[in-house]
DNA sequence: TGACAATACAGACATATGTCTGCTTAACTG
DNA sequence: CAGTTAAGCAGACATATGTCTGTATTGTCA
């Protein structure tokens, strides 16, 4: 894939003269490192030095500890394909995989995580958080910036608080709305004027599956 | 993290009946194996016997050995951390790492490629695709749902057709508009009343960085 | 109850992979 | 030209990590 074609340029001794040229071989090393992380496959010291032709497993591990010495790269020293990104810690936070739930039906949330349609990368949930993720129907809440279409990243919780946006069930359907606790009752409270709060008396047939974390929108 | 405290359920020999009973420890190593996937490191089989209390590699191996036999996760045999998602109609399709960028100046989009606020976990990206993410600044787009602080994860590309949202630069500033072109003049059209179009002459101090591809936004 | 399957454990082994030391060539410097 | 630095090479070594063999415990089922 990045194999060098022109392996001339590699032959022993090769010429190199400012420390800090640009579009050098070090920077192709860089990007088939970061391609490689990209594809979640970590790629080891010998895979570099195959990629670019190099004839000695040393040449390539001192243009990835180069790499890290610039800042470019990061690594976890002694551990096998333990070069990363450099963020902070690893190559990113927690991140996790969250199923993508279809229509969630009457009592069907468990159901419903067991058979996904997809998984989405979250980052930032703690380790016991359950969590799932939902397409929004509807324009009730477009005054929030939640349009139809949107997937809405979920933690599953059975409470909220005064004005977090909850995913919750009401009948057969799940919905998305802002959630007002007002004088002994629940309000379900659309972000649109052409939409009517929902009313509750508190332990009724309205259920909160789960709080708002995160809104996404792909623009194909 | 995935460690689980109940070490007496792990003792020898310990129960196990149906072959497919849910939520047993074979699904948690799976949720483990395809947290470490998205986060960018495939683990060792020696991590999972540790994340889960295992006295002997061999148990975490049959488990993972299990899963793959499932068909919930694939491995290239002899490979260190040789486990990663089953290829086609897996679970989760192509997960990038895209660099979030702080501030773009005039000119560096390059240079703030390569330093990095951070890193964000997308799907979809084609291979070649050139992807960055940028924090929205300002309430020009709220009529588009974007608002300030979500977070664009843009395609970079130097053209965009008439009615995309974009990235643009002008003068000194990264800003995100609609798109609008027309008889020979090139428009950034705000979405939101409150804001005045841009209108450029082609070919001036405007450049387009690229176009934007999905919106985030994290309620905390 | 006895065969069988599923799970767990212990320990060894083979390979994959990171790391180190020493040598060589070429370009730049003074 | 001698010294220095950058880059590459060769080979060995140490560790990380996948894999195999054999044994033990427990529940299921004929």
């Amino acid at each position: 894939m990045a194999r060098r074609p022109n392996q001339s340029r590699l032959n022993s001794g090769r010429p190199k003269a400012t420390p800090r040229a640009r579009g050098t071989i070090r920077d192709e090393v860089l990007a088939f490192v970061r391609g490689r992380l990209a594809a979640g496959s970590p790629p080891t010291v010998r895979e570099v030095q195959q990629a670019f032709g190099f004839k000695a497993v040393e040449s390539a591990r001192q243009h990835l500890e180069a790499l890290v010495a610039e800042g470019h790269l990061a690594k976890s020293p002694g551990r096998a394909r333990g070069y990363h990104l450099p963020a902070a810690g690893g190559p990113a936070p927690s991140i996790r995989l969250v199923p993508q739930l279809g229509r969630v039906q009457a009592g069907g949330l468990r159901e419903a995580i067991e058979d996904p349609e997809g998984w989405l990368a979250v980052e930032g949930p703690a380790a016991g958080d359950e969590m799932f993720a939902l397409t929004v129907r509807g324009e009730s809440m477009t005054g929030a910036g939640i349009l139809p279409g949107d997937t809405v990243i979920v933690r599953r919780q059975d409470t909220a608080r005064d004005g977090e946006i909850v995913v919750a069930q009401v009948r057969d359907e799940a919905t998305v709305k802002r959630l007002r606790l007002r004088e002994g009752q629940v309000v379900l409270q659309p972000e649109n004027p052409a939409f009517a709060p929902l009313v509750f008396a508190p332990d009724t047939e309205i259920r909160i599956l789960g709080r708002v974390v995160e809104v996404r929108r792909r623009l194909a």
